[in-house]
DNA sequence: CGAGCATGGATATAACGCATAATCAAATTT
DNA sequence: AAATTTGATTATGCGTTATATCCATGCTCG
């Protein structure tokens, strides 16, 4: 999956008679909401967003990549990436160095807080995560998991 | 559900070796976005967006509706929702005509050529979700369906 | 070697989606 | 009749994402 050009849309459709109730599609994108919401509010007590939090997480866990590298794999464009990954340095959650065979490039890495905080995020995640999906049956909730993960492979082109 | 106040982001974390993959939210959102991507490009055929798609959708079901009851139904903020009236309008898929019992109110009505856009819109969407759907087993694909339908009733607060 | 091109990163800018405040006219309340 | 509410609108700001351009460094190849 790479990051579109389409911008997204929140339209609710909170409606009870609607033709778009048949469409599990519709019921994909309320659900992704719910997640969303508590997700980002989840975040916000770390003061992360979801581009920084996924980010740093990505960081953390594979050291001495260049932004350019970073970017691409978060589907972030590069011109965006430069701001998110200036708040992560300059809240000292990551580092930039020069990549001394390629002045150009930069090593980013997560500094000791970053790895601390990138840590409590994931914990507060598996919380997060824990509240909503536990509200299914442990079999639906690993049904879900499982058929969602076939999707990876989906093309939606033609 | 309700249109909340943060907004979307769209990261796409496409790394291979990443916490988020342990979690079925980054999943649901994979899940979405190549759902989501798909139906913006088979909207984009009938020159419509989610927002103009869902609000004709909704106008060709309940006829003589105002604008402030639509805009609540759909989750968007009035102010929003008077660019797409007027751009449904502009195009003749809908009509406003004043209420006579409340002269500050429309009455928001679709055209014959609204009707049929709108027909074959649900079309259209009805086949991109077979095409995408469709690539789950049946067993696989009413499961999905049948789990997403009970995240409505979920609660993501506290 | 040096000119031309590619690349990493940054800046500027625009478009889009969504939210809030304020406005105006018509309705309702008291 | 005055005050308040309500439907629709306008103006405006914020956050996210995309594109075009630029600078500096590195690379390629005649």
């Amino acid at each position: 999956m790479s990051a579109s050009d389409e911008h997204d849309c929140k339209v609710a459709l909170n409606t009870r008679a609607n033709v778009l109730h048949g469409f599990t599609g519709y019921h994909l994108r309320c659900a992704w909401q719910v997640v969303q919401a508590d997700l980002m509010q989840v975040l916000k007590s770390l003061d992360l967003r979801l581009a920084t939090y996924s980010t740093l997480l990505l960081i953390a866990e594979t050291p001495d990549q260049r932004q350019s590298t970073l970017a691409d794999t978060l589907g972030i464009e590069r011109p965006n990436f430069v701001a998110i990954v200036e708040e992560l340095e300059r809240r000292g959650l990551i580092t930039r160095t020069r990549d001394l065979d390629d002045r150009r490039a930069y090593c980013l890495n997560a500094t000791t807080e970053g790895l601390a905080l990138a840590d409590q995020a994931v914990k507060a995640c598996q919380a997060h995560e824990e509240k909503l999906f536990g509200q299914l049956s442990a079999e639906d909730r690993a049904q879900l998991d499982r058929i969602l993960r076939q999707f990876r492979t989906f093309e939606s082109g033609r």
